[in-house]
DNA sequence: CTCCTTATTCGACGTTCGTAGTACATCGAA
DNA sequence: TTCGATGTACTACGAACGTCGAATAAGGAG
């Protein structure tokens, strides 16, 4: 199926429902490390604009991985998919480990 | 090759060599968190003494995965491994970034 | 010494993961 | 309308992962 744009509306988990070993399975990989700390930086970003060094559809698999862990949240505006970060949800749930988590990945 | 025991040391990284990404990875397992957990509360302990119900190989794999993170220290004494956590490393190179897992773990 | 406990290494198995290529749908501009 | 840019779905493949069983080695108790 080719992206269902309108119909079939993006996959969030619940403020709630987000797993914790999820959020880390997602954060251990370096590409979607880069992408978080990206978003950290700039509060929403589209797709394309990550620099990241991989195919378009790895991109994409990146990001579903961050989604379906309520790491980000994504919505479509056009033709574009802007992603940002869940610091609320996240900091609500799981209070300053997103923090700790972004601060630990800057060290040398 | 049966446990070489004296032969070949336990690897460990150095503290500057830990890495994040592998932290990460290394606490995404639920069977690994639980390990990490009970040696929170018990600051040594053996290996066969977690409440986890895997086939002792599965356990070792477990630890090893811990061990070469970083996340933990093992010893040997006489026919027994002790672990336990490495927390004074952890804290130095990412500040409050283990107590910030342990108590998000607890999140119902 | 013999036996049991502890914990390992090895090999195997299914599953998941990261990656990319291809095809395709959508949007916006020329 | 045509075309390029954007981003996805699907498929495939090799690598890594979690799991276990069998064999093995070392230490401790009898």
């Amino acid at each position: 199926m080719p992206r269902p744009s309108r119909s079939a509306p993006l996959v969030h988990p619940e403020r709630d429902q987000i797993d914790l070993l999820d959020v880390l399975h997602a954060l251990s990989d370096s590409t979607r490390m880069t992408i978080v700390q990206t978003l950290a930086a700039n509060p929403e970003q589209a797709c394309g604009t990550f620099p990241v060094q991989v195919a378009p559809s790895t991109l994409t698999h990146h990001f579903r991985v961050l989604r379906e862990a309520g790491v980000i949240r994504q919505r479509e505006e056009g033709n574009r998919r802007w992603s940002s970060l869940r610091t609320d949800d996240l900091n609500d749930r799981y209070p300053g480990l997103l923090d700790r988590i972004l601060q630990a990945s800057t060290a040398p």
